[in-house]
DNA sequence: TACGGTTAATGTCTTTGTGACACTTTAAGG
DNA sequence: CCTTAAAGTGTCACAAAGACATTAACCGTA
């Protein structure tokens, strides 16, 4: 490789790659945030990220995963990019650009392991506003949380929140807790047959009432958009 | 600033700011490609763009405006991040990142500075598979195209292909030049008027036939987005 | 000035998918 | 066996797009 193409010859701004992980306990939409062991914003929280490591990251979606699985445990059911953000003031070291995916898990799969570490913890998505945040994150997540609203009325994203077999009214209570409002019962039945991205398991499990039907993510579907949006 | 914070602590990767940049002529999509007069791909075609100079730009966006300028004079009408693709094998030089943006404009606002110009011509989006082009910018290009069309489904951002002032048919055919499909007129004008984004001029213009109304976009409205996509 | 060609604009019926909500089904517990 | 509760179905209303016929307005030409 010709050396003339020295790649210190520009300064390069600072870049990182932090991820909006989102998932539903209860009937809140939670993202996980992070303390900050270092400088700058020590002691604050922010979303989990960092530097690229070239040496072993093939992409900034390993060094998304990467991170997040550090954290976590596990990686993330639903992983995409949101946008970047950049500009002078955001950090204090200088120009910086931070790559931001936004990511969705099951509570369960990684509960028991965030109650273990001090430094990571699930906040609803309502307490964001009074927490001590790093950096623009907060502006981030009102993003990433809008982001996921709009998906949640066009697509099934909101199943990568579920465990592996789930039911009619547990999707559509995550889906409530993602765009905060109460959706129909009926549309979502519709929606979930005219997707053909369900199995529909033999089993069905005790609710309080009649017994319900599972459902599970056919294997190596793509997450299904419609052309129409539940009504807002 | 506490000093300990080097920004060159971490081996930054290589971070690039490309756009590109579409408009409408005659009845083909077209995007605008550079001639690289660097290495690496020296004499491939690649798109628009380079790196950020953290002197001059505030923010990413503005790198790619600036760039933008530099070839076609103008700042473009449209403007959003696209997403960012990185790797270790996309460029020579070693790991990269390159953030993408996809803009729109209106041919007639640059096409006499791009003729006059060596380096760049816009290049219709069905050749580019014939052409030399650098880097991953071929698949680029292909996602930003899918984007687009996405968008023109449901929203009214093929306008910014359009002068200031434009008939019902001229954004008939700039949609239909996108998306590669007719539509139909009734269900555009019915949009139009739903949108409440255009004022109806009293001018008139002549088409062969009976004078076609003229529209303009309402000055600082923002673009719309239906609930609902067009036909595919 | 009347007529045919051409493009613009409107009218209207059909189609599709969601909202609303009543109704039926099936389980658990007394 | 009756009540309660949640699951699931049936159906009509409504909104917006598709399809396409009809009307309107302008031009050139005879």
């Amino acid at each position: 490789m010709n050396k003339s193409y020295d790649i210190n010859e520009f300064k390069n701004p600072l870049f990182t790659v932090d991820s909006a992980l989102f998932t539903v306990i209860g009937n809140s939409l939670k993202v996980l945030m992070v303390k900050r062991a270092n400088e700058p914003f020590l002691g604050r929280w922010g979303l989990p990220g960092g530097f690229v490591d070239v040496d072993i990251d093939d992409s900034t979606d390993l060094t998304a995963l990467r991170k997040l699985k550090e954290k976590t445990s596990v990686a993330p059911q639903y992983l995409e990019q949101l946008r970047t953000f950049s500009g002078i003031n955001r950090d204090p070291r200088g120009f910086s650009v931070t790559l931001v995916y936004f990511a969705l898990v099951a509570e369960q799969d990684v509960s028991s392991h965030i109650d273990t570490v001090e430094d990571a913890q699930w906040v609803d998505i309502k307490q964001i506003a009074d927490l001590p945040v790093a950096f623009d994150h907060k502006h981030i997540i009102e993003q990433a949380k809008e982001r996921l609203q709009q998906k949640a009325l066009y697509s099934m994203v909101p199943v990568y929140c579920l465990p592996e077999y789930f039911t009619v009214s547990q999707l559509k209570s995550v889906i409530e807790a993602i765009i905060g409002k109460t959706i129909q019962r009926k549309s979502l039945i519709r929606r979930i047959e005219a997707a053909e991205m369900f199995e529909v398991l033999d089993e069905k499990v005790k609710s309080g009432g009649r017994l319900a039907q599972l459902y599970k993510v056919k294997p190596g579907v793509d997450i299904v958009n419609f052309e129409r949006n539940l009504s807002v």
